[in-house]
DNA sequence: GTGAAAGCGCTAACAC
DNA sequence: GTGTTAGCGCTTTCAC
């Protein structure tokens, strides 16, 4: 059987009353008690029921980390995401709340996930992936649940956004490049109707005109995988006016440059310079080790865990929209 | 404010009981009534308290998802953890479970872990590390919580194992090597204090005495790094005798047994062959892309949904070990 | 087939 | 300071 705040109680010689006022901190209880009522609780190894709890105090004191899985055995998600959850876990525990872990198809509804609100299974939610519909956003936005989304911006009085300031990003890109001597820079993008393909662009774009090198400015469209980071710097190294260097919008894009460079026997860096994005895990493993833009990854998560506990305890947002810094990470490839 | 049976009863005109056996699909209710109610339902939004519920049923329908973090900012795991908890989210969901994400230190007490089961919050637990102390996991078997370890031998009562039959993944890659021509093959083995470690070198020895090569058994300790793949490498290539293969005990080994080749200026796999262990995500994007044995993480993971929900629907695990298969995969680097 | 009453384990309000 | 009472929202038991 399980122990109640009952046997607590009659073990302690007190009333429920009491046990709770203990078991809660209440500095309404003398010592001598308190001490006798610990100790009960400890002799019998008593753990207050978190469903009574919940429903007395209308509060489960959990948030929904809501990642995307597309079909059975793979989480498409964000490069970064492992460091984002480590975030979340850290910024919800710090926050004092449980995290729900929860898989959503980038092509359902957010109805089922409105209704663990609803239930008041939880008191909001981490999106942790922009790879999601605009339509699961915008049901979101209309549900009565608080919400971050991480990577993506968003309307609306409960959501909030956390991202990574790719703009920056791209500029800290060129001028490196741009100080260790390179002009003539390409920029291999990610898929355009991702929100933060757009920006690393415009960072690119802004560094090259801080620079005086509009006139270089050259774009070739992908859409993050490999094989478009390939097939572009085939086309780029083949080309009239090769590049001396690349800056791809992903640490996948940059690796499937360094596999075209290699291809076409060009030598990274001497050759061609190549520069990624994320920080991923893999981009120090691959030969040459790539330079790259870091997102912060582990911060996005673990201020969007202070964010959403915040209007949990606050009832609105105290900032809807944090961007943060990357990070010039030098390695071989640049 | 929240919709409570109450409201739903109300506007159907029923009693609170009616609304609760239309909730719970009890077949007791009559069809005009049934109509009433689930429209009642519809239009007020309602979705039941899940405190209230758990409360009364004494059920969470929750399972613990214990992943290990080193210091903030790293989630120090296995490295086929996101396809492992790919399956987990997969089976908690089939088996109709929420999981609870919560994060361990490796030399942490499992005291709070065990105190979540206690207050019935969750109904088991997964562990999705071997990559924990010792410590931990006795306390886990002494505590009333039933759990599944990944990736780990486990005794007791309410404990499980689910993990890859790694020998037979060491006899794959052997077999492999041999029927390619190749006979001196060299292990470089993972952290011996591991028990999967000491399976993968299990696997290569009677993959090698069973293809009759006993006498060419040689072996150098590792501990998983990429450093000590590296180092390793570095010491058998440049001995008298240099294997003409490398098997690793993990894709991350292989990796450092790749540069030190390359530093070595020797050609893989025309010199030297590698095949790696895990088959982690950067398994495919180093060059030349790695051949490796599969870990079949995802399966893993579902199964170890499979049998905690098992553990709490029948009050005892329907298998206590359970072990899957891996499988060869061909690359460029062997 | 439906409703009334009791109670899961806890906390909040108010006596004492 | 401590105990008593009520009730959170639901399911279970048992009349009707």
């Amino acid at each position: 059987m399980k122990i109640t705040i009952k046997d607590v109680a009659f073990r302690a010689g007190v009333s429920i009353q009491t046990v709770s006022n203990v078991v809660n901190n209440r500095p309404v209880v003398v010592e001598s008690t308190r001490r006798r009522v610990l100790q009960a609780i400890e002799e019998l190894g008593y753990q207050p029921n978190a469903s009574a709890r919940s429903l007395r105090t209308h509060n489960a004191a959990t948030i929904a980390l809501v990642v995307i899985a597309s079909e059975r055995g793979y989480l498409v998600s964000a490069p970064y995401l492992d460091h984002a959850i480590s975030g979340i876990i850290d910024g919800s525990r710090d926050a004092g709340y449980f995290i729900l872990l929860y898989s959503a198809q980038p092509s359902q509804s957010a109805g089922k996930l409105a209704d663990l609100y609803k239930q008041q299974r939880i008191n909001g939610a981490i999106i942790a992936s922009a790879q999601i519909n605009e339509t699961f956003v915008d049901e979101l936005v209309c549900s009565p649940m608080p919400f971050v989304l991480l990577e993506r911006p968003v309307n609306g009085d409960r959501a909030a956004s956390v991202r990574a300031n790719s703009r920056l990003g791209g500029i800290q890109a060129i001028n490196y490049l741009v100080q260790r001597g390179y002009r003539r820079i390409a920029f291999v993008g990610g898929a355009p109707a991702w929100a933060s393909a757009l920006e690393r662009m415009e960072g690119y774009r802004q560094g090259m005109s801080g620079n005086g090198l509009q006139e270089q400015i050259r774009i070739v469209e992908g859409d993050w995988s490999l094989e478009s980071g390939y097939r572009a710097a085939d086309e780029l190294l083949q080309s009239d006016h090769p590049p001396e260097a690349i800056f791809a919008a992903s640490d996948m894009l940059a690796i499937g440059v360094l596999q075209a460079a290699r291809d076409l026997n060009r030598s990274v860096p001497a050759d061609v310079a190549v520069v990624g994005y994320d920080d991923f895990n893999a981009a120090s493993l691959v030969s040459p080790a790539l330079t790259t833009i870091r997102m912060p990854a582990y911060e996005l998560g673990l201020k969007a865990a202070e964010l959403i506990a915040g209007y949990h305890r606050a009832g609105q947002f105290t900032n809807k929209e944090c961007i943060l810094d990357t990070q010039l990470i030098i390695r071989n490839s640049a």
